[in-house]
RNA sequence: GCCGAUGUAGCUCAGCUGGCUAGAGCAGCUGAUUUGUAAUCAGCAGGUCGUGGGUUCGAGUCCCUCUAUCGGCUCCA
């Protein structure tokens, strides 16, 4: 017998050898059905492995993550299954379940693999699913697994073998399938009821752009039919919030290739738009002890060689600019720190001037690679709501722990609720790629950990994320459809104070070195005005919105009217527009709506005669009838909804 | 930069296996209509079919080059 602890701490002895699905249905039939994978002792194992000792076990279904990870990893075992049975003499690689779905990377050979051949997969893949194979796990002998691998001719699995240790090794079959791997799987094929491929990309092996480029098929599966339409249908609501369409639609900003690739043109509404972010920004920053500074946007290229990202960026970025004179050579700003830190180099400073705060919306060009840019999220030029902190070491927890109150602030107040932190600290095994001693990555390290800690922000680590000159607090938050993005970064960074000798006068009369703090809460004004379209569909806050009210005459002899309730309006900062066009009000409403302008107004006999107007909210919400004033009232108080001051 | 797909009017798209002067809706312009909560009617104008080359009697359609966009990979100070 084995004792076996569940979740909720209650135990029970079952026979040894018992499987986790064999312990399910002693507790329920519904339960048995469900279970698609288990924990036990922390191992992920299957719903038909052994148990024969005391221990924790936890089941998992498709509800939770472990479940579906188990259901795609499966899915991908049966879709490789059919990729070698279409096209043989391909070589698999690796298949791992990722957030959304499942991906395979294969080495097609001279087969080019392409959407077209999808529908005949997807459909092969659900006949084999619906003959219920088990997936068996079998453990052999490394020798074993290399012979299996070697025969195939399949370099891949053998260099993966050859890093793993003798004894660890498992196979897991299913049908006449065999695949390298640790396990994780549903009991059998027969759970994935709905499958769809989504995509074919070109992938690395082991992620690396000198290796060998691999085909990477991309799918995603589901228990029932209608859980598949539902996926669909999220993925038609993205495209409909792209902010590329939207961007277009709502005319906030342009791209022209004569221009350049990746350099935003904003459009009238959408530098209104950001021009607004900005100010509600500047304000909050100026009550945080903030100073607005302006660099220019070119610096000599021998500030970029002090501050190192010469050395780290120089090749691969917009190449220098050249002027008459032999030798003098500029930069685009890459990045605005190095103009900061000559700025607090301007001046001796005391211990009693510190923190010493300079903001700057600036703008920065990095050469990104054409494949990487994408509509305002990955762009060749773009503006950073940029500041460095200047601080003692004393200070660096404090003034910290107010950066990130600024963060979240400005979180809330956009509407964006759901937020994770993540500490990026450095590749422990690459420490080359990063400047600075180790002592002073520690120190660093520590400052974000602590604060972090102290905010009471729940955070995870992860490797190899850091800047090349200081691990970073990222900010990511959720949208509507449950995207994640990073915005708001805060860094730490002893590094370039060293390298451009910042130094101030101590208490005690000695020069010491302040601690330089890097953040900006949006990011950059380009990806959070791409997030914040994406999050809201176009529909921004009533703040924020380029036009807030739409004042529509019924015909001809109400036009007058409306431009007087029009100035009235104006005349307490609302932002709003009269549609004097000769065209119907059903026309003009229809515009008004697809422009998504939050509110609107008849004017017509009715109106004018009672001066009481009725107020239609965007997508056909009905305010109710209100005087002039009211209107004012009512529109000035939406506007502050959701803000507090900071 | 790499892999795959795509590129027809300002926008959204049609154009089958190559065959007369390349189509539609919306937007635009002109005129009529003066309008009550998501599209009034009519007319006009608008495209060297992404670029360059090739195959062919003939190319929007087939092949190649380049370029841009899209989905990914790598990268992201």
């Amino acid at each position: 017998m084995i004792e076996i602890t569940f979740p909720d701490g209650a135990s029970r002895s079952f026979e040894s050898n018992s499987t986790p699905f064999d312990i399910a249905r002693s507790i329920s039939e519904g339960l048995a059905r469900n279970i698609i994978s288990a924990k036990f002792n922390n191992n992920t194992i299957e719903t038909s492995t052994k148990l024969t000792e005391n221990g924790n076990l936890v089941f998992y279904t498709w509800n939770d993550l472990e479940g579906k990870k188990a259901f795609w990893h499966s899915s991908a075992h049966v879709l490789a299954q059919v990729l070698e049975e279409f096209y043989s003499g391909i070589k698999l690689t690796i298949g791992p379940a990722i957030s959304n779905g499942f991906y395979y990377d294969v080495d097609f050979g001279n087969h080019i693999m392409s959407e077209k051949d999808f529908p005949k997969i997807e459909k092969r893949i659900i006949e084999i699913s619906r003959e219920k194979h088990l997936f068996e796990l079998k453990s052999v002998s490394k020798e074993e697994a290399l012979s299996f691998y070697k025969k195939q001719g399949n370099e891949y699995k053998v260099e993966l073998i050859d890093n793993l240790k003798d004894g660890t090794i498992t196979f897991c079959n299913h049908s006449d399938f065999t695949d390298l791997c640790r396990g994780g799987h549903l009991p059998n094929t027969g759970f994935i009821k709905a499958v769809k491929l989504l995509s074919v990309a070109g992938a690395y092996w082991r992620a690396d752009q000198n290796k060998t480029q691999l085909t990477r098929v991309y799918g995603i599966s589901f228990p029932k039919q209608k859980e598949l339409n539902e996926h669909l249908e999220l993925i038609e609501e993205a495209k409909k919030r792209d902010h590329r369409k939207l961007g277009k639609e709502l005319e906030l900003f342009t791209f022209s290739k004569k221009v350049g690739l990746g350099l935003p043109l904003w459009l009238p509404k959408g530098a209104a738009l950001r021009e607004r972010l900005e100010n509600f920004l500047k304000k909050a920053q100026k009550k945080a002890g903030y100073q607005q500074v302006i660099s220019p946007h070119i610096g000599n290229k021998e500030l970029y060689e002090t501050s190192g990202h010469y050395q780290k960026y120089g090749q691969s970025s917009f190449q220098p600019i050249t002027t008459p004179n032999e030798g003098e050579e500029f930069l685009l700003k890459p990045m605005n720190c190095p103009h900061h830190c000559e700025m607090f180099n301007s001046k001796q400073w005391s211990y009693k001037d510190l923190p010493v705060r300079y903001a700057e919306f600036g703008t920065v060009y990095r050469y990104e690679q054409s494949g990487e840019l994408h509509g305002l999220t990955r762009v060749r030029g773009f503006t950073q709501d940029d500041a460095h902190i200047f601080c003692t070491q004393e200070q660096l927890n404090e003034e910290f722990k107010n950066v990130i109150d600024l963060v979240l602030y400005v979180f809330k107040s956009l509407g964006f609720e759901n937020f994770t932190a993540q500490v990026s600290l450095r590749d422990q095994k690459n420490k080359e790629k990063y400047i600075g001693s180790d002592k002073v990555w520690k120190e660093a390290e520590n400052a974000i950990i602590n604060a972090t800690k102290e905010k009471n922000i729940n955070y995870k680590i992860e490797y190899g994320e850091a800047a090349f000159y200081g691990p970073k607090l990222d900010f990511m938050v959720k949208d509507a459809l449950g995207r994640e993005w990073q915005l708001g970064t805060i860094q730490v960074d002893y590094n370039l104070p060293e390298r451009f000798d910042l130094s101030y006068i101590n208490s005690e009369n000695k020069v010491k070195r302040p601690v330089m703090i890097h953040r900006a809460p949006f990011g950059s004004m380009e990806r959070f005005i791409a997030i914040l379209i994406e999050h809201t569909g176009g529909n921004f806050p009533l703040w924020l919105a380029t036009d807030q009210v739409m004042i529509i005459p019924v015909g001809e002899k109400h036009k007058k009217f409306s431009e007087k309730v029009l100035k009235l309006l104006e005349n307490d900062e609302i932002r709003a527009l009269a549609d004097l066009r000769n065209e119907t009000v059903g026309k003009k409403i229809r515009e008004s709506e697809l422009n998504k302008i939050p509110f609107m107004i008849i004017v017509g006999d009715e109106e004018i005669k009672s001066e009481k107007f009725s107020v239609r909210g965007h997508g056909g919400k009905d305010f109710g009838k209100m005087s002039i004033d009211e209107l004012k009232k009512f529109i000035l108080t939406k506007s502050f909804e959701g803000i507090k001051e900071f």
